[in-house]
DNA sequence: ACGTTCGGTGAACGGTGTTTACAGAGTTGA
DNA sequence: TCAACTCTGTAAACACCGTTCACCGAACGT
């Protein structure tokens, strides 16, 4: 079918084998219990014999957080899908809150791709300068976002009240950003697409992972029996934040 | 001096070149290139010797977050030992700063301390409810927040404003931040400790670890140049929702 | 001075990532 | 069809890891 030979039919089933047991591994005991003699063992064959698709273990657990990336994006696609296509705030809850309902339920995965320090998932590699555009999940988020701008008006900070260290950047970001958007079919006129709109973006994603992180980290201050009320909250004074009302 | 018997004095001496070795690992490789025989080997002893001072690898990863979060709670006090006693908001803004700074620049222990999903670090582990009490870093923030409580008004969210859900964990939280105050020498009266406020209290630092982690774990949508901005900007954001003037 | 405790060693067990040489099946082309 | 070649696997080996055990000598309390 996809594949041609049948060599390559079966690389491809060893090569997702290969993922799968790993991810099971890394859920059961963390990113130290991925290990290649482990992985192997389940799959009934020798640790040398991965080497054949990996070209070690860290780059076996650099493929792994992309598939892990592809998996979110499609659960979150998978929600959005059955929601009205008419209520875009309404999609951006459902992200963001699937975001949060995804980390808690995966936290040895969200900290394998969100919680590292040394690689910084460096996912396409191509360009440098922006990851959530190329990322499948990141795009999950700018289509949202876009489809919310495109649909709505929103009151954005003023231009002026962004830090002026920050404009070179944001602004590199908004052209890749309506690059993307207009790849999807999104046309967001660029007047909308202020400097301080894709401020607040980021700032809204700075709080949205800062939150979530938190939670799945443990970090709280003190004993939080129910978080997803204040998470409710955080989400609520980010849409009042620019004038967005949840119901239209 | 400190210690009675010979014994007492090379054991000590001892431990604490246990946890700096380990901590020189930490920093040149993460958290999994701290390893037992390394240890021994820079100590010049074999490795079963470690035994004798830690259960096991992982005890000895739990004390040393400990001894991170003492030498964290030690950096911040000396930076506030050289301000002025009177500009209370300055002391919590150069705590927050000072944290970031910390942060940034020992990814890998911030890592451990703060981004692990499983060891919840425990610390003193007497009670369970409040971390922030207990632990030396979180007493730091406390008292300066204290300090500001006492010597300003502010205007916290109204306590309707407060997710319901929360009320009992709040107050929980809010009786034993009485009780460390008091400990330290600050008296809070109790009707300025209003639900609005240790509301806001939460929601200042979940802003606060959020951004930091974002900016160690790489996390942004797409590269940011200079981020200390977005990091002044967020202060000033939330000292601003509070009412709070940096100038007195 | 004696027995005990403490801090250390060395050997061993099973597990790990990785390299190397080698074997066999799948594929390709004359 | 058959030879050449590529691809996927193996087995052995190396160096490293955490951990346990038996043992030893110096420091210690009485």
């Amino acid at each position: 079918m996809t594949e041609t030979t049948r060599r390559e039919r079966l690389r491809a089933e060893t090569e997702r084998e290969i993922l799968h047991q790993a991810r099971a591994l890394l859920v059961g005991g963390g990113r130290e219990a991925v290990t290649l003699r482990a992985i192997a063992r389940e799959l009934g064959i020798t640790a040398p014999a991965l080497y054949r698709y990996y070209d070690s273990r860290e780059d076996l657990l650099q493929r792994m957080c992309d598939d892990i990336c592809g998996d979110l994006a499609a659960e979150l696609s998978a929600d959005l899908a059955t929601m009205s296509a008419q209520d875009t705030i309404g999609q951006v809850f459902a992200v963001c809150r699937g975001f949060r309902h995804w980390a808690l339920a995966h936290p040895q995965e969200f900290a394998l791709v969100f919680g590292s320090p040394d690689l910084v998932t460096t996912s396409c590699a191509d360009g440098e300068a922006n990851r959530a555009t190329h990322d499948p999940f990141g795009r999950i988020f700018l289509t949202v976002a876009g489809r919310v701008l495109a649909t709505h008006r929103i009151e954005p900070p003023a231009d002026s009240a962004v830090p002026r260290q920050l404009h070179t950047d944001l602004v590199t970001f908004r052209d890749s950003l309506i690059a993307a958007m207009a790849e999807q079919g999104i046309a967001i006129p660029t007047d909308v697409l202020s400097l301080g709109t894709v401020f607040f973006m980021l700032q809204f994603w700075v709080r949205l992972y800062g939150h979530v992180a938190l939670e799945v980290f443990g970090c709280f201050p003190f004993a939080v029996s129910d978080p997803e009320p204040l998470f409710d909250s955080m989400l609520a004074d980010l849409a009042a934040e620019v004038g967005l009302v949840s119901g239209n």
